[in-house]
DNA sequence: AGGCGTCCTTGATTGCAATCAATTTATATT
DNA sequence: AATATAAATTGATTGCAATCAAGGACGCCT
């Protein structure tokens, strides 16, 4: 999505309010909905395409039933503020993943990260509506909680890392296994103060990985947001001792 | 749960096996069951009552659509072995807990972690089948879901804290709100190693943590799993700095 | 009782990462 | 293009926690 996005229609303006648009870009959006099998395609119709800003947050959604979204491209953080001031990226969403939002205080607040974040809105309540007399439907919502569960408890094996050089390279790996157009080269979504609020260490230690990976020879970079995976094994091995070593 | 427990029906016998009974003692226990509201007690004709030993593991269910267990008494672990050795506990189940049980390999193994550990267990596709008919009763069941999700995200932000102060006193924080019978007062229903392997520090540093938490004043220890809280205070501000340091 | 194993605790040392500080490189804005 | 703002990087120092080591507490077993 970084390049071959979507060509004309640019949003930089207005920059405090989400974006409805009924533009030909929303159509050209509503195509890659709900890639995935079966009875969830039946929300397609039902979908509110929007366009986020970086950074525009995602207001939570008042009354019972919340709104689910999708992320069709882009990227949008979940993050809580601890009471030190340090920001927790507690959840991070990439395209094809789903999410929910209610008014609960524990989702804390949800931003876009990249420009051009495009994220499809259905309101709970609808949704409630189709699990209700479609059981398949349900099944598959279901489906998609679970797929919410993986991404925490996938975080949390990240988190539970020891050094910083074993947190970074997981990420990596699970960035590679979730949003790598071709495995091997990772497109960083986010900033090194997104990665560092993610794996709740420093910006500098982030960077100091990140080039003490690529000393190692087990990464190297092209271009800052661009992460080519030399040597996986390395990485999967928890980068506790690297073969190749300085 | 800890006294006033049930008073005969010892189960020392039979290490190796999970035990399903039908004794009395098993009838005492499934009045415990689904003490929640409405749906999910269609449940309860279902429950395989079983009974778990410390350390004992809940075998993966094979087939499609694997197990659900409500916890009655005692408590569970899910844990995940790191490639460097060390064992990472993922998700800590306490009474009242659902959780789910499948073949995957991400599911890690599955162990009780108190002798008395009581379960209830559910084949998958029977409750499959009952979601299936009856949306009231999916509707709780992906609200059993999003309770998965809400542990995962609460050990998030507990492992996301830097000083192991910090980790330890949210857990207690949040042990005092799952599992305490009075406020205030929190039985550790787990070892200081499972401590550890939750908060993925070591073994020392939770006990340095607990002594430095007591001589602080912030909590006081009533045996060695039993903790009471003195300055709640304190501990929610993440022990940054305490009021009362010596 | 005695012995064994596990759990828990404390001490001493080392290593890693947070922090403070500063510079370079990108990205907007005019 | 020029400037401003943000992102990324490297260095120097300090502090916290892992590690290694050892001793104590407790239950379990015969």
């Amino acid at each position: 999505m970084r390049d071959g996005s979507f060509p004309s229609d640019k949003v930089k303006q207005q920059k405090g309010a989400v974006m409805k648009t009924r533009s030909h870009a929303a159509d050209y959006y509503r195509r890659m909905l709900a890639v995935q099998p079966h009875a969830l395609k039946r929300l397609d119709p039902l979908a509110a395409i929007v366009q986020c800003h970086r950074g525009q947050e995602i207001p939570n959604s008042p009354g019972p039933s919340g709104h689910w979204y999708y992320v069709i491209a882009g990227a949008v953080r979940r993050c809580t503020i601890r009471s030190d001031g340090r920001r927790q990226i507690v959840d991070l969403m990439l395209p094809r993943d789903f999410f929910f939002v209610s008014d609960s205080k524990r989702d804390g607040t949800i931003e876009a990260i990249v420009e051009e974040t495009v994220l499809a809105s259905y309101p709970g309540g609808r949704v409630e509506q189709f699990a209700e007399r479609d059981p398949q439907f349900a099944r598959e919502l279901r489906e998609v909680a679970f797929q919410s569960l993986n991404r925490s408890q996938d975080q949390l094996l990240i988190l539970g890392g020891i050094t910083a050089l074993e947190k970074v390279g997981s990420f990596l790996l699970s960035l590679d296994g979730r949003a790598s157009e071709k495995k091997g080269q990772v497109e960083l979504p986010v900033s090194r103060y997104d990665i560092a609020d993610y794996l709740a260490v420093s910006v500098e230690t982030v960077c100091r990985s990140i080039t003490d990976l690529q000393h190692r020879g087990v990464i190297t970079l092209a271009g800052k947001r661009t992460v080519r995976i030399l040597n996986r094994a390395a990485l999967e091995d928890r980068v506790r001792e690297s073969p190749l070593a300085a």
